[in-house]
DNA sequence: AACTATTTATAAGA
DNA sequence: TTCTTATAAATAGTT
């Protein structure tokens, strides 16, 4: 939208890249306040520069409260699966869930890792997100046993391999 | 940009509003990645509808790593001793929780175990008091990193262990 | 920082 | 919903 098409790439020349920095930064802050007011919707932008200067927009008070309705966004998701398929379609979602081992050396990269402090954050984001789901997982299972009455008689092998596999990602 | 121009308000027309909002939020996701691309820099953008469903842009791969670069701006120096106590609390509270290999083999005995399915609903329920505890934990340790921005610049062996000793039962 | 020729986004209509 | 189109808005290059 100018006197001439832009190729999308980066701009070589530092002083055009600034000033179009300058410019559509603002340009995008701008659309996302319409999109947050117009369709009632919370927005959240973060921009860093080459330089590692933070830019921020929020529709609401502050970004950590989009930050915080972000993370809980997962939690939700992982509650809200009732039984074992939604439980199970969540994992295969959401996959990469990690083995109790591995998330042992999650919790021990934390804590021994060189930048241990700076990684705290990221990484109990992630095993809060394995937990949860290793989590709902469980409940599910121990819903459908309950519903299920749960002393088989006739228990069998498939029937054990059948729930192992059912388990494998924890 | 339109056959008229809009009031900037929420537009009450459900309908309409919902098609606007999938238009602009396309949009504002293409402004981000050209921002991105031709200024050279991280932009991360998150919507969160009324309903609560989530669209995200980012220009990295993951928003994690965004958050990651966001919470590292606000690097504070040391979690206040009230709270690692706080946190200590819990755990003494919530005593003999198990360890991850401890979990993953009552798993397997679940499992494995000669009367598996006699088993299993208690050992389902055991372990979900397990998962539950450590996740609620986890939860308050990233709750409060959250809430601190803890990003030490300073960070020193003496937090290290105190942090250990805190998170030792995972 | 303003200006303005153009491109781009999009509101309304089909 | 998807496409079309008239018009508003953003912005590239200029001053």
């Amino acid at each position: 939208m100018g006197r001439k098409k832009v190729e999308l790439k980066r701009i070589e020349n530092k002083s055009s890249r600034q000033v179009t920095f300058s410019k559509r930064r603002n340009g995008l802050f701008k659309k996302a306040r319409e999109l947050s007011v117009l369709c009632d919707v919370q927005v959240a932008v973060l921009v860093f520069s080459s330089s590692g200067k933070l830019y921020e927009f929020s529709s609401v008070g502050s970004i950590t409260s989009i930050l915080k309705h972000y993370m809980s966004h997962f939690k939700k998701m992982a509650t809200s699966s009732k039984d074992v398929n939604h439980a199970k379609a969540y994992c295969d979602k959401h996959a990469n869930l990690k083995s109790l081992p591995e998330l042992q050396l999650m919790v021990e990269r934390i804590l021994e890792g060189p930048y241990a402090m700076e990684l705290a954050l990221s990484n109990l984001v992630e095993l809060e997100k394995q937990l949860q789901a290793t989590l709902t997982y469980v409940r599910a299972r121990k819903d459908l046993s309950l519903a299920q009455g749960v002393f088989f008689q006739t228990y069998d092998a498939t029937k054990r391999r059948v729930l192992k596999q059912n388990l494998t990602f924890i």
